[in-house]
DNA sequence: ACCTGAACACCGTTCAAGT
DNA sequence: ACCTGAACACCGTTCAAGT
């Protein structure tokens, strides 16, 4: 049945996702993994089909290192908390892979049991069907959302930016045409993202209840 | 004070949008837009910095089409829902661009603008700085994250593949670890887009009243 | 000021050859 | 079965030269 392979799947995943971490998306080829893994290009198509399979492999990196405390299975609305604060988390650990993981499908087992756990707690809001799959893609889009709009949104910080240049560029517009979008440039300033993100899940709770 | 430029802003959006909805992602370059507007691939650096500012331009052209109507003031629910789902239509109406606009920073004037009127209809709910905020935050990130499940979630339709092989796949999983997934299946396949977008916007806006 | 071709260092991937 | 080097068609971008 031929020999084992010269590489497992996790450590793809591993030097992979280290890569990316290290020098950004722009550091990951599939001849710099060969080169981290001291071997030839082409032997990584002995464990990728090419080269999109490679950001998946990442994608599937920073998912499977996503981890919940066991549902209590008292309250829906905390353990629904606890999933989806674990998984914003998990995409956030790993800034330079947030493009991936909007962008790239992974069915992944990981990406399955976050999948399955968020159905479950929101399930036990009495919600099934219809009803259950609106509430399982709204909390995910919330998740998916918050982390976006920090890497993409109009108030977010540019590589290498301070946090005040983001204010001062807003704080420049013309006053009259962008009002509220100047008063609240302040906010954001004092804002902190765990905070912002759990006070904007609590609203969705909110409406769920 | 020089010649006029050979190509307009707007030219260059267009041609870039053009490109990427016909061959998507991929098709779109330095080369291939310079052979689309007849000229050389060093003439595209006389109207952008490099290459990503180049995706920055398929954004904006997208979100450039986003039109909602003039917002009554009356019920600031209904307006927040016309922009909200003026912004998912306009990006859902070019599908190839969708990674671009989820992971690229723009700062077009037609940006701004969209982020403006969805402020100016939150406030009327009553809220300001912090509060509208998380507010403003939460409704985008639904909005982002909706078209993104759509992208990349666990039950989007792959590129090519039928409807109901999401369902075969998601039906082959282990029935005992996957009992939710599998029992939502169904009724993401008998779902529509637009009314799922609606209905867990109106969840959230629930909890926002 | 703006335009542009040649050249360079990268990239993914095909192919053919190895064990 | 798995591994791998050479070669090819692409890519963004630097540089130098044009108007």
């Amino acid at each position: 049945m031929g020999r084992p392979r010269k590489f497992s799947r996790e450590q793809l995943q591993d030097a992979a996702l280290a890569l990316v971490d290290a020098r950004g998306l722009a550091g990951l080829s599939m001849r710099t993994l060969a080169a981290e893994l001291g071997t030839g290009p082409m032997t990584i198509y002995n464990h990728v089909a090419n080269r999109a399979d490679l950001d998946v492999l990442v994608v599937e990196a920073v998912v499977a290192r996503a981890d919940w405390p066991q549902p209590r299975g008292v309250d829906w609305r905390e353990d629904v908390q606890c999933i989806a604060t674990a998984m914003w988390r998990a995409v956030r650990a790993h800034p330079h892979a947030i493009p991936l993981i909007l962008t790239r499908r992974s069915r992944s087992p990981a990406a399955l049991a976050v999948a399955e756990a968020l159905l479950d707690a929101l399930s036990r809001s009495g919600r099934s069907g219809q009803r259950l799959l609106v509430a399982f893609r709204a909390v995910s889009a919330l998740v998916m959302g918050f982390a976006q709009a920090e890497l993409a949104g109009p108030l977010a910080v540019e590589a290498g930016e301070a946090a005040e240049a983001v204010i001062r560029r807003i704080r420049a517009l013309p006053r009259q045409r962008y009002r509220r979008l100047i008063e609240i440039a302040g906010a954001a300033a004092r804002s902190n993202p765990e905070r912002e993100f759990r006070a904007g899940l609590d609203l969705l709770l909110d409406g769920l209840a």
